[in-house]
DNA sequence: TACATGTTAGTTATCGTTGACAAACTAAGC
DNA sequence: GCTTAGTTTGTCAACGATAACTAACATGTA
């Protein structure tokens, strides 16, 4: 009690922002507490007033480590000359991976960001998951431009779907970790997909849609 | 304040769910609060506990009443002795009527319970999932017997894409549900999937895996 | 000296929940 | 049919817990 730490600015708000990813990976979006911070952190409430003006604060640097990490981590895959196939293999492990790292605090922070009220908040969500789709969206347009991927398909919505399978993998992983594993769902998910995005060596042209009748 | 309005318990406890589920809609889960549901319902909070023991019965309530709301309105493409891909679609298209109508509701429901501590709502939640995924992979699984669909196909797996492209559709639309229609992003989503799933007509057997290298 | 980073000790607001009492409906006895 | 007792459904007025946040003051650092 004699002297207590003192830490800058930058590395105290590290701190803060760290403390919240871990109270909202173990307790959920409720346990997400300025007390909460401050007992992980190691300081006193008012404390944490000294390097974020408030809750929604920390929840809106939380959003910006979230993207800023998982653009991050995923960087690996987008890059390089690979096959657009192999990139979106790639970065669906390289996903896979980042969330189990971080127990799914991607998932959380999104599904919280989206029924929020206050506007910053909303935005903030809804241009990281934007910006996943563009991303993935791009690697599926430069395949087609390859002819790596069936001309056919519609980036956006094949971005959509890739989405999709992670959103649905982490829901149940999320319920139960052990029965339901990140990386074999995603695995068994992508086999099945890939075949819709596949190049068919018989290129087929113009006979999308009204193939099939009753 | 002469004389206040008796209602049974039942009827009571329809209001109490039902405000909650309005609650939800338009405000997130923050704004599910006991205060809340009373005066939505026109009655004093102590009353509430007259027909709900807890604020966590009352999200028990909440969970059954979507579980059952949901499958009652998907009921009409389950069953039938239509084409499998055409009972999907069917599925898609209701299940995107009923987001629409409950505001999303069962997105949010379900995300919450998979962050919640308390093990009955997790279980809740869970078996929601697990028997809205088991019905989607029951389907696939007869269209594959009935050679409607690709016998390379994984159930499983086919039923967690399909259940991740409306949790795909749904956040964007929460979102901004101008901008990102659900229907037209669903059916995008649909015309891409269908096609990994369709029965080739030059049966293509055990050539699943291992089809392209690098 | 000046500023950045702490603490102490609160404030205000809202939450879920409860106990004590009142009024309405229900059923039985006369 | 009228009284009467019991049960259900409601209100009122609180309770304790906890939340976000702040003013006043202390201390370490440049």
């Amino acid at each position: 009690m004699a002297t207590h730490t003192r830490l800058d600015h930058q590395t105290r708000q590290h701190q803060i922002v760290e403390a919240a990813r871990e109270l909202i990976a173990s307790g959920g979006v409720d346990a997400l507490t300025i007390r909460g911070i401050a007992a992980k952190v190691g300081v006193t409430e008012a404390a944490i007033y000294r390097h974020v003006s408030s809750k929604e604060a920390v929840i809106l640097l939380l959003i910006q480590e979230v993207e800023e990490s998982l653009f991050q981590a995923i960087s690996r895959a987008t890059r390089s000359d690979r096959h657009a196939l192999e990139r979106l293999e790639h970065i669906l492990q390289l996903h896979v991976s980042y969330i189990e790292l971080r127990q799914g605090i991607s998932f959380v922070v999104i599904a919280q960001a989206a029924q929020f009220e206050e506007p910053r908040v909303r935005s903030a969500g809804r241009k990281l998951v934007e910006k996943y789709l563009s991303l993935v969206s791009e690697i599926i347009s430069q395949g087609i431009e390859r002819k790596e991927i069936n001309r056919t398909v519609l980036p956006s919505a094949a971005a959509m779907i890739f989405f999709g399978m992670i959103q649905s993998a982490v829901i149940r992983w999320l319920f139960d970790p052990s029965a339901h594993p990140l990386g074999e769902n995603a695995v068994a998910m992508w086999q099945l997909f890939r075949t819709s995005l596949e190049h068919s060596d018989d290129d087929v042209d113009q006979r999308s849609n009204e193939s099939r009748g009753n």
